[in-house]
DNA sequence: GTAATCCTTCCAGTAACTGGAAGGTCAAGA
DNA sequence: TCTTGACCTTCCAGTTACTGGAAGGATTAC
């Protein structure tokens, strides 16, 4: 059994955050010492490393129990895994769009502002502009 | 003068967040009215409309106060305002590259999925891995 | 007059932690 | 045995940028 310190280094989580898993019902310890503190088996390492890197893939909390409770149950359809893969897929697609969009607009503007002493500057007008 | 309600309207904010904007200090009504309604005038309309395109871009709500700041200065060089705009650039950028790298992964992993009703997938078993 | 709509303040909740304070526990060394 | 330092506990508050809702006053239309 590993303390929380331990299981923090070994799932590398900080120890705050395998505590807030805990707090949440997540990722619960094993058990707890005599004196309290959280202890962790290794099953619960495991399903630490397992969270932190569908989270790292950009997976929410919520989606990591759902996630997790696939995990555990050896017969589900993969289909349910897909589909929440495909989600995410979709969901950054999404969002590389909005920033592509961002990126071209903002360059374009900081392209035309000669950044120097003088108060002239197009990125400024064009958030003043009266239009949409 | 504007009620928030035309006021909100008119910058294409929510009641809610012109009034949060007055509570922070972003852009605060003129004057209130003797029954302690908010009471925005046309220079305020337009800071709101200009921290809502701001915004828009990514610019946080303190950045969007620095941003205010500049626009009201007549005199501020262009500098100032462009190296804001580069900051955010880069931002945007590098959260790009994060995305693509978990596009790419994750369309991989879900490629791999067969989705079907068998429990296989290489996607939870890759977030199972010992290896990082 | 009254109903609908608007406004006010205040409180709480969101996501996923993070920081800090106050205090108990444990292992090692003098 | 005592103490030091590292570790653990709980609880509370703060982060970002709002959003929802409740309780209650103001204004406007009919």
């Amino acid at each position: 059994m590993f303390t929380i310190g331990d299981a923090a280094r070994a799932s590398g989580l900080p120890t705050k955050t395998v505590r807030y898993y805990a707090d949440v019902g997540l990722v619960k310890p094993d058990a707890r010492s005599q004196s309290g503190y959280r202890l962790y088996g290794q099953s619960e390492l495991r399903k630490l490393m397992f969270v932190r890197r569908a989270r790292a893939f950009g997976f929410s909390v919520d989606e990591c129990r759902e996630l997790l409770g696939l995990y555990e149950d050896r017969d589900r359809p993969s289909r349910e895994v897909k589909k929440l893969a495909l989600q995410r897929i979709s969901e950054i697609e999404k969002k590389m769009e909005e920033l592509q969009f961002l990126h071209h607009e903002l360059t374009h503007l900081a392209d035309a502002c000669r950044g120097d002493d003088r108060p002239d500057c197009p990125i400024l007008s064009s958030f003043a502009e009266d239009t949409d």
